[in-house]
Parts: structure tokens; sequence; C-alpha cells
DNA sequence: CGGACAACCTGGTTGC
DNA sequence: TGCAACCAGGTTGTCC
């Protein structure tokens, strides 16, 4: 579900709002998301201090003291909330941390494609499973320069190069289809056949969108909520993702819908070439 | 190896 | 109203 900008305000909001409480007790209601939730219990969480979190592509870390940390991923559905344990539990809520303060953080995932698993990554490193992902997209690493040269060679189309995880971290369907947009690079291009120029635009476009994004506090499309319920207003500012028919805020040529690799594309097929 | 695609799971929307 | 088909923001494994 969500996509870089998501996670990272779920991320700040949630460092903000939890830590230095003491996770007292840990609930789980149903087996499983898709990883199993028992070890979550059996792992001594509870009595813990939570420390920080922080985020690597798409996956957050919760650290808490003792050199235990917590791997979460929000998969597409999954939503984290802090409030009253007294507020009735809804159907996909599956874990409840009881916190110092009285208040609980609960983890729903609809579709169950979340992750939230203890791990051993203390000290600032994190778990061997995310040693593939790429480059952050806001870390000063991203550039135009690594951009065009890790596309050299992928005979595959940009939108899937610009959703790679191994190439750049946190760039899903949304956000690559307003990053092509903004840079008016068609989604159909192959990735080794963009100009260093292209490159340049693509790698601003990801960078300003992505922090736009932020801003605005992600995009609420569909289960996408922060920690307190509330929704992220940048889907107002989309340009092109999910506006099949509409007129391109450009040139008002209707934004086309097309399937890449089993998923939508939505782009303009005049501005974007 | 790169790239396309199915699978994982549940629910909402669309169309007949 | 009923029901089937299709769609959904991610990740992983399989197949070619």
């Amino acid at each position: 579900m969500p996509e870089l900008p998501e996670v990272e305000t779920v991320k700040r909001a949630l460092d903000a709002r939890v830590c230095g409480l003491d996770i007292v007790k840990v609930e789980t209601f149903s087996p499983a998301m898709r990883t199993s939730l028992a070890p979550l219990s059996a792992a001594g969480l509870e009595g813990r201090r939570i420390l920080g979190v922080r985020r690597r592509g798409r996956y957050m870390v919760m650290d808490l003291a003792g050199g235990k940390s917590l791997l979460m991923h929000l998969g597409m559905s999954g939503v984290l909330r802090v409030e009253p344990p007294s507020v009735p539990r809804r159907k996909h809520e599956h874990i409840f941390f009881h916190l110092s303060d009285g208040s609980a953080l609960r983890f729903e995932c609809t579709r169950r494609f979340s992750i939230c698993e203890p791990c051993d990554c203390a000290g600032g490193c994190w778990p061997s499973a995310l040693d593939k992902l790429g480059v952050e997209p806001l870390s000063e690493d991203f550039t135009a320069d690594y951009l065009f040269g890790a596309s050299r060679g992928h005979t595959g189309n940009i939108k899937n190069f610009l959703m790679d995880n191994s190439i750049v971290v946190g760039v899903g369907n949304i956000y690559a289809a307003e990053t092509l947009f903004t840079a008016g690079v068609s989604p159909l291009r192959r990735a080794c056949d963009l100009t260093s120029a292209e490159a340049e635009k693509l790698a601003v476009a990801v960078r300003a969108t992505l922090e736009a994004a932020i801003r605005a506090g992600g995009s609420s499309i569909r289960d996408y909520r922060h920690l307190d319920g509330s929704e992220g207003s940048f889907s107002l500012q989309l340009k092109a993702y999910g506006r099949a028919g509409e007129p391109c805020p450009v040139c008002g040529t209707a934004i086309a819908r097309i399937t890449q690799s089993g998923r939508s594309s939505y782009y303009c097929p005049k501005c974007q070439k």
C-alpha cells in the first residue's frame, strides 16, 4: 500500500509518539500476517522501552532497549494507529502493543501482506533481509549519474525500472507514474534508451515528488491513514495516477491507462515522450 | 541474469 | 438483488 512518503510519514509520527514509552503487553488476535505472529509474545518484547523508529525503503525498524528490534512493513494495506485499547478492535487489527502511557500501538492489515517480526539489528544496522535494497531516493547517493548508470543494460521499461527496489527504494506504482509525468518521460520507454538529460530530469522529479508527498503527509488512496486515523492530502495533487480519461493538467489530452507487468500505468500520451 | 508474471489475501467496485 | 469479474499502493518465487 504505502510507498516511501507514506512510510516516512508513519515513521516520523511513530517516532515522535511512542519513543520513550515501554511496551507493557503484546496482544495478538489472529494467526499470521505474512509471517507468523507467534514469536512476538515469545520474543520478550514486553517490558522493553522503545528507543526510536528508523526507515529503510518501505521497511521500518523499531529499536527497543536491550538490543531487540521490531521489523515492520505495511505491505499493501497495513495501518498503524496509536489509540486507546478500549476502542473496539477492527476486523483486521492483528496486534496490540499496549504502551506504558495507557495507549496502544495497533497494527491493522486487511490483506495480510504486512510484516511485523522481531529482529536483532541494534546499533543502527539493518536486518540482512534488507541487504539487497538499492539507494535511498532522498539521500545524496541518489544522483542523475547513478540513475543513468544503473539504467544501462536494462532493457525493460523505465516504469518497472523505477519500481525496482534493488535500484532505488520506495518508488511504487503511484509515484512512478507521477515521477514519469513530471519528467515528461513515457512509461513505455526502455530504461537503457534514456538519455543522460532524461535521467537528470527523472532524478530531480523523483526527489521533488517524494519530498512534496512527504510534506503533504502522503497519499491516501485507499487504506493508508496517519497514526491518528487522518488522511494524507497528496492524492489531491496527483497529476496522472488514477486519472484515466481526465485531461492532462498541462496539455488537456486525456490521460491514458495501460497495463505494464500486470499493474496499471497512467500517463499523458502527448507530454510524455 | 534480466524480465515477465503468478501468487500471497481480502474487500470494494463494476457490470451483466 | 445476485453474482462473477476485475481491481487495488508490495514482495517473492518461478519460469523462460
